[in-house]
RNA sequence: GCCGAAGUGGCGGAAUUGGUAGACGCGCACGUUUGAGGGGCGUGUGGCGAAAGUCGUGUGGGUUCGAUUCCCACCUUCGGCACCA
């Protein structure tokens, strides 16, 4: 017997158990279905989960749900991105052990993820700390070594003073740690690096075949790759054999070279610094050195540059080119040297203005229709001309367009061996070397004998020692455990050291997805054949904040996987769907600074503590250090996950920001118990037997119907929010249909009340499973069919046709379904209203729009 | 600066392909139920207007019988990249 009042609470703790008695979620390759793998971005285990988590693993769910009503089979998994600093920043603070801290906030947070009743495979579950995952890794890493996509260097890398760590690029944000917003600065370290760039062309190309993407992720990416096409050209050192190389992408301008500028990092500068300029350029260097990188990278710094006292000759022109250093050149990026051309690049022309070096105009602008663009004159420039021209002062190519000057131009120094044509990327390698404990071990021992040595599969993993002090001081400290880095070389057998660091935290999240297929495989990484079964991922959801760092090393992760044979797919994530922000507006009191929402007083103006008047602020994305937190736990404490599921789908489509807001929580809520009263009342006393179908009856049907057509195409869009709007329309529909029909028994009621609940079931399955058990059926929804529309039942037998003169609406005539165009038209100009609009004036066109509108036009 | 997204009631948001702008929800108002409160149920709710009407989807143009939707120009907001040669 059912309840009187809708019980959130024993609701669904009773299905929680249920399911995970009977082993509802688990799964299986089946090749008689359909396979479908949903996968939500997995959790850092930082203690608890947040609205952010909710909303994401509330809108995989109701796919997995959804999709496994639709019969297919739904690979639908759930693991922790275990590794990290704050495991290891709390032994630190708390002196407690990084894998404690950590284990402690996964058992916690599965309890959470457990109480909001999605529908995940846990025997699937893998924690990214475990050795029995990170060992596949360390193997994985070993492959990639031996075919050269691991390998050592030495280099400058970011390293964060506060973290104590190295980061990768994609890990500083406008020259501070993406993490702890502190200023990076630069060091030299023996580093490992993945050869990401060797793909460089395929992570571009292929993300052409990413049709299920948002194209903002697809920009982004191609953006960060940064393909840039042009030639490599060599310069001679005036009065030596030594020559140097630089990239430029407009070949064109070659002929308005008319100096040269090195980064101050440049290899050559030593050779060709002149004795008079020597202390000049050390200075500058030094001072480069120390500028803030920050506002380097930022392009803050005004144009500055010293003189080399060498010169180069411009090959085409001959001239004697003053070769100087400037901050503005990056060693990373093409040779570090760039020929400078004033005329037609605003830096250079910046540059040649403060340092008096000669400006060449070398293309014109084309001249218009009208004649009124004036032709440049190098003195009377006030900035760079970089727009499309024709050549002059440019020899035999003179008059060219200059876009065919590039092909060509090249093509000239390639025949004369003094350049080449040539690619770029902005791309670099990935730096994966970390400083620190908790992470996963890079299996590699050094031997002074015989150099670097893979550690053999048979000893792998390479586990994380136990006992280590942890001080947050001078890097990793497992260099300091000598019982871990002292090792016997695996070749010869004498003294050898291991590698101390560990890989950037990103490695173990490029290949999750493939490990989840198979997860407890101890042979190897994964199954291949559950591999081809499962992948790639149908839909992954995530937050936006991934588009570049993880979604691309997951791509380049697949393709290195599929070139070492392990897949035999190139791209992890066929669909992808980009989740909004949690927002909420932010609280300040003038004493106690931000606020939680339950520290202000009801009325919502006071201070709890102080009483003193609060200010609201902006809404913005909830976090904690602002306060404007929601507490996921107290949410479902109260309403129910159900209300937290339904209203994180109803208030924003999932792309979108979602504004949180009580009264919008309250209002699922009420739903919900509009359904459950529903089902109370009107739901045990049907009859199978049918009365003769009334008119209303038919119409009770045919919104029910038209409900499941919508709903059904609203979640194949994943379009949420409006198929929940269309499941209360559907309740208020029964609601306003019983008001008349006070002691219905009939089919049409019985089939409208079980179509909602069964179209509930994939936003707020535990209520709708109870009522579905209500209603005298057993078993969960997530095995019953998803229903089918009728469409003879959608039609309707009259329809409301718009009448428009000269497109403003003036009035509305009901006609039969099937009535002609032509009866549609002479009802259309009968109506009242439409003789009232048209009298007296000439009807010059009647366009009729079948089933939707009639439009008079009058003179 | 470059790339991308978005501007619709008091608010969150609807409106597959150009065809009734504002579905659904929140809020608000009124009514009803209740001893009261809460809750429930019902009705109404873009602006102006007594009404007929009229104006309304960031701004200005355009295409069309008809534009939130398509085209051009611009404004604002948000996000990403940013001295990449």
């Amino acid at each position: 017997m059912m309840e009187v009042r809708y019980n959130p609470g024993s609701v669904e703790t009773r299905w929680q158990e249920k399911w995970e008695k009977e082993g509802l979620f688990k799964v299986s390759e089946d090749s008689a279905k359909e396979k479908y793998y949903v996968l939500e971005m997995f959790p850092y285990p930082s203690g608890k989960i947040h609205m952010g988590h909710v909303r994401n693993y509330t809108i995989g769910d109701a796919v997995a749900r959804y999709k496994r009503m639709r019969g297919f089979n739904v690979l639908h998994p759930m693991g922790w991105d275990a590794f990290g600093m704050p495991a290891e920043n709390a032994a630190i603070q708390h002196k407690t052990h990084p894998a404690k801290w950590t284990y402690e906030n996964i058992d916690y947070m599965r309890a959470q993820l457990k109480s909001i009743g999605l529908s995940y495979d846990w025997d699937r579950e893998l924690a990214t700390c475990g050795p029995e995952y990170y060992r596949w890794e360390q193997k994985i890493f070993i492959e990639m070594f031996r075919k050269g996509l691991a390998y050592k260097k030495n280099s400058f890398v970011n390293w964060c003073p506060s973290c104590q760590t190295v980061l990768a690029n994609e890990q500083v944000e406008a020259g501070l740690c993406w993490r702890c917003d502190n200023t990076v600065e630069q060091k030299e370290l023996s580093q490992w690096f993945f050869r990401i760039t060797s793909y460089a062309e395929e992570l571009l190309a292929d993300l052409d075949k990413l049709t299920g993407w948002p194209e903002k992720v697809v920009a982004m990416q191609r953006n960060w790759i940064g393909k840039s096409i042009g030639c490599e050209i060599d310069f001679k050192i005036d009065g030596s054999d030594k020559t140097i190389r630089v990239f430029t992408t407009r070949p064109d301008t070659l002929f308005g070279a008319t100096f040269m500028s090195l980064a101050p990092e440049h290899p050559m500068v030593e050779q060709i610094v002149t004795d008079d300029q020597g202390p000049e350029v050390k200075e500058f260097i030094e001072k480069v050195k120390k500028a803030d990188r920050a506002q380097r990278m930022e392009g803050q710094l005004p144009k500055e540059g010293v003189f080399t006292g060498a010169y180069c000759i411009n090959p085409v022109t001959g001239w004697k080119m003053p070769v100087y250093l400037a901050n503005f050149v990056l060693v990373e990026y093409g040779t570090g040297a760039v020929m400078a051309v004033p005329a037609h690049d605003q830096r250079d022309f910046e540059f040649a203005k403060k340092y008096d070096l000669p400006i060449k105009v070398v293309i014109q602008p084309v001249v218009g229709a009208y004649g009124n663009t004036p032709l440049l004159v190098a003195e009377e420039m006030t900035e760079a001309y970089v727009d499309a021209g024709v050549l002059v002062n440019s020899g035999d190519f003179n008059g060219l367009q200059n876009e065919d000057a590039k092909l060509k131009i090249a093509d000239y120094l390639e025949s004369k061996c003094i350049g080449k044509k040539s690619i770029n990327f902005r791309l670099r390698d990935w730096g994966i070397s970390r400083q620190r404990y908790w992470g996963t071990p890079i299996p590699i021992i050094y031997c002074d004998k015989c150099g670097v040595v893979p550690v053999p599969d048979k000893e792998l993993p390479v586990a994380l020692p136990h006992d280590v002090k942890f001080t947050g001081e001078g890097g990793s400290p497992l260099k300091d455990v000598s019982s871990f880095a002292n090792v016997k070389c695996p070749d010869c057998g004498g003294d050898a050291r291991r590698d101390t660091d560990t890989m950037d935290t990103f490695v173990e999240s490029s290949w999750y997805f493939a490990r989840y297929v198979d997860p407890k495989n101890d042979k190897g990484p994964f199954n291949k054949e559950k591999a081809s079964y499962w992948l790639p991922v149908d839909q992954y959801i995530g937050g936006v904040e991934h588009a570049i760092l993880h979604l691309l090393y997951s791509r380049f992760f697949t393709k290195v996987l599929r070139d070492l044979g392990y897949l035999n797919i190139g791209e992890p994530f066929k669909n992808l769907l980009t989740q909004g922000m949690v927002c909420k507006e932010t609280v300040k009191c003038p004493e106690h600074g931000w606020l939680f929402p339950e520290e202000v007083d009801v009325s919502g103006d006071k201070c709890r503590h102080c009483g003193k008047k609060v200010e609201w602020g902006r809404i913005e994305k909830m976090s904690k250090s602002k306060k404007n937190v929601i507490d996921p736990d107290h949410l479902i404490k109260v309403y129910g996950a159900d209300t937290a599921r339904l209203f994180s789908l109803f208030a924003a489509p999932p792309e979108r920001d979602l504004e949180w807001s009580e009264q919008g929580v309250e209002g699922a809520y009420r739903f919900l118990n509009r359904v459950w009263r529903m089902v109370y009342e009107f739901g045990s006393q049907q009859s199978a037997v049918s009365s003769q179908q009334s008119e209303k009856e038919k119409a009770l049907k045919r919104i029910t119907h038209k409900t499941i057509k919508k709903v059904t195409e609203d979640m194949s869009r994943f379009h949420f929010n409006t198929a929940i709007s269309a499941l209360m329309e559907l309740v208020n529909g029964v609601y306003s249909y019983t008001a008349e029909h006070k002691e219905s028994k009939d089919k049409a009621l019985k089939e409208a009340i079980e179509s909602i609940i069964i179209l509930l079931a994939p936003f707020a399955p535990h209520i709708a499973d109870e009522l579905w058990e209500g209603l005298g059926n057993k078993g969960s929804l997530l095995n019953a069919k998803w229903p089918e529309y009728d469409p003879a039942a959608i039609l309707d037998d009259e329809i409301v046709i718009v009448v428009q003169v000269n497109g403003k609406l003036r009035g509305k005539v009901t006609v039969p379904a099937d009535a002609t165009d032509d009866t549609v038209k002479a009802v259309a100009l009968a109506d009242e209203k439409v003789m009232e609009h048209t009298a007296g004036k000439e009807i010059k066109k009647v366009v009729v729009v079948p089933k939707k509108l009639v439009n008079v036009v009058v003179g």
